[in-house]
DNA sequence: TTCAGGTGGTCAAGCTGCTTGACTATATAG
DNA sequence: CTATATAGTCAAGCAGCTTGACCACCTGAA
């Protein structure tokens, strides 16, 4: 394998991650989530998971913790999420989602499958199988940094 | 295909993206080229294909005109780029690499192939050659947006 | 040829999202 | 009990982008 060829799978592999994070955010925009930033979806998928705290977001976003915090406020602000006290350490408080916050993140999905219909009738059924394999075994466990 | 199916290639695909975001970064920095950023590499990939004034750079990276003047700039003061007379038209001004901005481009090249190769390994050199297509099928043409 | 509108570029001001640094309150290990 | 580490907050600053206003030059139509 060739520079050309590696230079022409990064350029392939940016154009579709860009296109699709831009098709989701287009999506949930029009599906009446306003204010809402891609950067929040990385969020969300972590928050989905549940027990999650600020520092945890932090972490899974790869900022600090004092702009993870500041996150978690306007997402408070917009009515996406609630802080809860931890059941066990008085310092910590949990980010759990909000029904808006849940509703929302079912948007995303949404979005993403709209986006990805298109690509699914392009490659065929299987091929998308082996798109989604391939790069499955090319990014094990990578960050999930952006979700949408 | 479903909901879950089209998060899990939304996933995998941005967790590819930018594991070879970052490496390619790190390539690049690791091979003597400073204070370069990821973004400077999507100017790079509209520079080294010639004839570049920074509103075409600003079309290229969906900035303002003036955010890629300002990006123009910084390159020129870290000597990756010079600004030259337009040869028609006395508003304008191209905007060519230097000797030095060829070689962090030519950094950059090895350093994808550098990150790439693992995953040809991994994926056989069909797969990858596969992958390639699937991706290409999948968004053609797309914003070349992040470059590294 | 002239002139009206469009385009390339710059200057200036401001905003947003992030950073670093300092601090409090709580947890935990020895 | 004490020393250190951790969750979170407050405050200040900065980098990269935006909007708005403007000038110089180009282009097409009268």
């Amino acid at each position: 394998m060739q520079n050309s060829d590696a230079m022409a799978l990064t350029a392939a592999l940016l154009a579709a991650a860009g296109e699709l994070t831009q098709r989701i955010h287009e999506g949930v925009l029009a599906r009446g989530f306003e204010g809402v930033r891609p950067a929040h979806g990385f969020a969300f998928a972590r928050l989905s998971m549940g027990d999650a705290t600020a520092t945890d977001l932090a972490v899974h976003l790869g900022v600090t913790k004092q702009a993870a915090s500041q996150l978690v406020d306007e997402l408070v602000r917009k009515g996406y999420v609630e802080r809860r006290p931890h059941p066990v350490d008085a310092r910590a408080r949990l980010v759990v989602l909000t029904e808006r916050g849940w509703a929302c993140t079912r948007a995303a999905e949404d979005a993403a499958a709209d986006a990805v219909r298109p690509w699914v009738e392009r490659l065929g059924e299987r091929g998308a199988r082996a798109l989604v394999e391939q790069l499955t075994v090319v990014a094990p466990g990578g960050p999930i940094r952006p979700v949408w």
